[in-house]
DNA sequence: AATTCCAATATTGTATACAAAAATCTTGAC
DNA sequence: GTCAAGATTTTTGTATACAATATTGGAATT
């Protein structure tokens, strides 16, 4: 199930009109309100409504804290339990960034980025927190996005990427910790392009999709 | 909403009959059926039904670890963040457990020992890790629940308390992480301590709330 | 006897109707 | 003119009826 829309911030979402403009009941609507309010997209408040929320700068600062720290742990379980075929696996995203780098396409860059993501969360052999980072990673996609648009910064990521790799082969856990951290942390110049990437989206009419 | 009974893993909910027993539609059954579904207790298998899914022993290993970690961060984070008004209440927590295991009441220290985890995840002064810590915390409950139940483990649970609170004191970021993580982690005698509780709550009837 | 296809049945998914609660508007008093 | 209380309207929450899909049982064929 799919919403789409532009959204504000605090904006009720009358059940009856998005009803009629997706040609269904109500109650697919409301199963869809719980859905996305269960992954933080929307406040319910009972016999009040739903309620758009956007994580406020600080919200986002704090979610962007505990990605760097569950892909720091993902990192360091794998640095034990990577398997060749992970690795080889993540050797090829590296490549297609490569490449996507050297053609400035940073729609591909973003698809191969998050995959390499991905395997790091599965190369964990811990499902659960796989699951968990695979979510925050999903709800910090929008605000990711843009801030892959800030110049020289698909060229820093790749690199990044190499030495989480590096790490990773070589075993060093803390190594691929530190490097993980770094990568996802905001913190430096980052803190600057995130706000600016978190006013754009504030801006601009969004999507939201499940 | 509250759902409570007994049920054996990999059972179906039937909505029809469930919906008698707590004399309502299928409607708000339904809206439980997802917001349970959203926490891991059932799985929702699209025109199949709602099925009963128990972590096994493997997942609940996977649980704990990430536990571990999620406690050891909020404790890093703590240490620099923390509040002279959050130690005074954590302090009040260890008098507490002191307390309890002197009368040796396990319900008191239990009670006692997760207000003193729920002020440590709100020290990090990050509100996004203390729910997502508390959310998981609140899962991992009923097998947490037994494992305090083995002989000497309130003393051991309390001397850690106590360490934690006092590398807290001194605010060394390392030393929080360190006696966390091994708080929480399920290493060691508290593998087959997990186990047991495992098996024990496999067996007997179990209630689950929301 | 086993297997496959089709029909019957049961169960989930959706729409609509009704009930309850909140928000708004009107009317009256100060 | 302003504020408050009550009535009206709007909107959420729930029940029920209907539609769509999956499962199960039986019959026919190989």
């Amino acid at each position: 199930m799919i919403v789409t829309g532009e959204l504000v911030n605090g904006e009720r979402l009358d059940e009856i009109s998005l009803s009629e403009k997706f040609g269904c009941s109500r109650t697919p609507l409301r199963e869809a309100f719980q859905s996305l309010a269960a992954s933080g997209l929307l406040e319910l408040i009972p016999h009040r409504g739903a309620f758009v929320r956007h994580p406020d700068l600080s919200d986002m600062i704090e979610m962007f804290e505990v990605m760097a720290e569950l892909e720091a742990f993902c990192g360091r379980l794998a640095a034990r339990r990577v398997t060749q075929q992970d690795l080889a696996e993540l050797y090829r995203t590296v490549i297609a960034c490569e490449d996507a780098v050297a053609n400035n396409d940073s729609d591909r860059y973003y698809a191969e980025n998050e995959k390499f993501h991905h395997l790091l969360y599965k190369a964990s052999g811990n499902q659960f927190l796989a699951d968990q980072a695979g979510q925050l990673h999903r709800r910090l996609k929008p605000y990711r996005r843009l801030q892959l648009r800030v110049r020289g910064r698909l060229e820093q990521s790749l690199s990044e990427h190499r030495a989480i790799l590096e790490a990773l082969e070589n075993g060093n856990a803390d190594d691929v910790a530190v490097a993980l951290r770094a990568h996802v942390a905001v913190q430096g110049g980052k803190f600057n392009d995130l706000m600016a990437s978190y006013k754009s989206f504030q801006q601009s009419g969004q999507k939201f999709g499940t």
